[in-house]
DNA sequence: GTGGTCTAGACCACA
DNA sequence: GTGGTCTAGACCACA
């Protein structure tokens, strides 16, 4: 796996796992139906407590990331449409938000896009 | 003050109030040299505790938004210049950030923006 | 609280406590904005762990049932209307795969619920 | 067979197999005194460990619902009026309680029942 | 081997 | 005070 945890991320281990994952899995580095690594193994490799890798497995469960099978292991989801539209809806309304911002602040949106959309 | 606290906000309610306190005073809602409301009143008015304000204020004068004086109370910066230069150029590195997910997941910059930015 | 534990039971410690608040709040016993027992104060009622109460909490807020304010505690939801009617949506599909079950054995529904129901 | 293992079930695989078979075989799909396919065969037929097609066996012959010659293999019951009955009550006290849980949430039967069930 | 639950206890941010 | 995270380690069911 390529993950890095960083420890001056404020966001939680966890999360930071979980994220990661759901960011390879959705770009298509990992193949549906791939077993992800095993939950002590990923742990072993982030020096990390197994506990906290479980954590970040429920969540991508929960999200339809992947899907467990007891006594088996956890593998990537088959179909990764739902997942994907939501996070395409999640990034969607969290630039809206701050483009609402920068509106309340007289920041044109087009300045504030500059060089990072082609028109 | 046209603050309102949102417990279903992930974000802790110091930060709701220095984020909401900074968006008023950078659009221009609050003019320089005016007094804030006094931690006390705002911590009444917000039925919150009074250290959360003190942390909320804490953090605005750190970024330059408002100066504390000794006895008398916390008051809009005169010059707003170098923090709404900072605050512009944060909600850019974010947008920066979420589009360059948006590419990683194959989603075109247009098609995540779509209805948001005049072309 | 009215909550009891038992440790015949099938389902885990930490479901018994989610499933056991949850109905005790749909069903109208705890008011909306009313705070839940903290989570170390309900552990130590159960004799259980704060972690296992914690999880259990984290699954309620998940459903709906329950909203956490960091540093203040736990309170029941506002709206229940969104999670009554998931947890109706639930027990209907619940006894429609038992009575599906009847049907293939021969069973007749009307037989099978002789009792339960008024005609 | 007709089986069809689900790993987004939340049952374990052994606890399909065993259900699954015992509907059929309550169902009448598989007449008494005809064996059941080996453990062996059933282990390739589901890409199952043998483990678990052994541990889903042992529980229909706990039931009453096949029973085993050393030897030889695991063979349908003969008399499958026992084991029908035992489902046949447990069916009815799953919906007991299903149907108390909404009496208590103050969900009217009938409603809950709606198309379920001929009046 | 695999994941799931639970405990005991530490440490932290937040109100 | 409150909840949130994390560790170390035990024990279990399941495949």
């Amino acid at each position: 796996m390529l993950l890095q945890l960083d420890y001056k991320d404020s966001r939680p281990i966890y999360e930071q796992i979980s994220d990661g994952c759901r960011k390879l899995i959705l770009a298509g580095v990992l193949a549906p139906d791939e077993p992800m690594p095993s939950v002590r193994s990923m742990a072993m490799e982030l020096s990390t407590n197994p506990n906290t890798v479980q954590k970040a497995y429920a969540e991508l469960e929960r999200q339809g990331v992947i899907y467990t099978v007891k006594g088996r292991g956890n593998f990537v989801s088959g179909d990764l449409k739902a997942p994907l539209g939501a996070r395409k809806a999640e990034l969607r309304e969290k630039i809206a938000m701050l483009l609402k911002e920068a509106d309340e602040l007289g920041i044109d949106r087009n300045e504030l896009l500059e060089g990072m959309v082609k028109k």
